[in-house]
DNA sequence: TCTTTCACTGCACACATTGTTCAACCGACA
DNA sequence: TGTCGGTTGAACAATGTGTGCAGTGAAAGA
């Protein structure tokens, strides 16, 4: 479960430069490759790494407006609403959290007036008591695993 | 900038089935392979596609607690809690929301007690008033692109 | 209407990579 | 000492890649 420092390697390389083949990760990291391809096995079969599906850039979609929302559930409607969330495609996350029926979730627009729509279409459900919503300005940090997982492949 | 329908197809079949060559996408979208090629060079020239990179699962790595903080900035202390935030490696993401020096970072920890540490690390510094933490308990909606891209893709 | 442009097609070629299997080696461990 | 899991280097056939090119068709502009 836990990684080495190989593994460590190996998930930098790929997440610097993801195109690469088995063959040139072996020379890269100095091994042979049938190394590469049974540690790769493994990270899959861990569940580490969960696959390689393409990041989609939503504002290059359309859609450059993020913004997450806080939505308070009436009790027992928990499951509708995660239901009726999981069909809007501007719903790009959901989360349940700490706080008496509390829901985050990450949504995107096409503009600040489209938000409206997208939230009006988020918040016209019967479950939902009241929603506040942030609007994104700026991403510092955008979503990163990398130094994560050398801080985790340090440790053996 | 936006797509058409078979670049829908050719993102939808890339997030199914990731492995997958430019040849064998041809034959599964039944166009010619050269067509594949120059449509997968567009989208990631146009930025939409941002790359391929391995999806690593923090949980997998030993990081089974997601939590999102909200911070309260002091005046003009933005960049320098940004550059704080970068150096630590449980924060996965940061945003700067509206609502006067605000800032939304989603954190991961080893445990529940973990996440006190990793709190104390983020809050530790100067710049920030005041953060307010919501312990992430399930994930109905994991991070998603798809729909999105199928709305995206249906309107041309 | 004529012409240019552009994306797509189908094909070709040399080359590199993949999947797979094998025997051999090594350190850890009982 | 013997076993085990992980690693190595090698080999093989099969497949995919990068690249270029000529032909086709449809849309856009003159």
């Amino acid at each position: 479960m836990a990684i080495d420092h190989l593994d460590g390697r190996l998930l930098v390389l790929l997440a610097k430069e993801p195109r690469i083949g088995v063959l040139e990760m072996s020379r890269r990291l100095g091994v042979a490759r049938g190394t590469v391809q049974a540690r790769l096995d493994r990270l899959q079969s861990n569940g580490v790494i969960r696959g390689f599906g393409p990041q989609v850039d939503p504002a290059a979609l359309g859609y450059p407006v993020t913004a997450f929302a806080t939505l308070q559930i009436r009790q027992g409607q928990g499951p509708d609403v995660r239901a009726h969330l999981a069909t809007v495609p501007e719903v790009l996350e959901l989360h349940t959290t700490t706080g008496g029926g509390d829901m985050l979730c990450r949504l995107v627009a096409r503009s600040n007036a489209d938000l409206q729509r997208v939230i009006d279409r988020v918040v016209g459900f019967d479950g939902i008591v009241r929603a506040s919503t942030a609007i994104v300005m700026e991403n510092p940090v955008p979503l990163r695993i990398i130094p994560l997982v050398e801080q985790a492949a340090a440790e053996h």
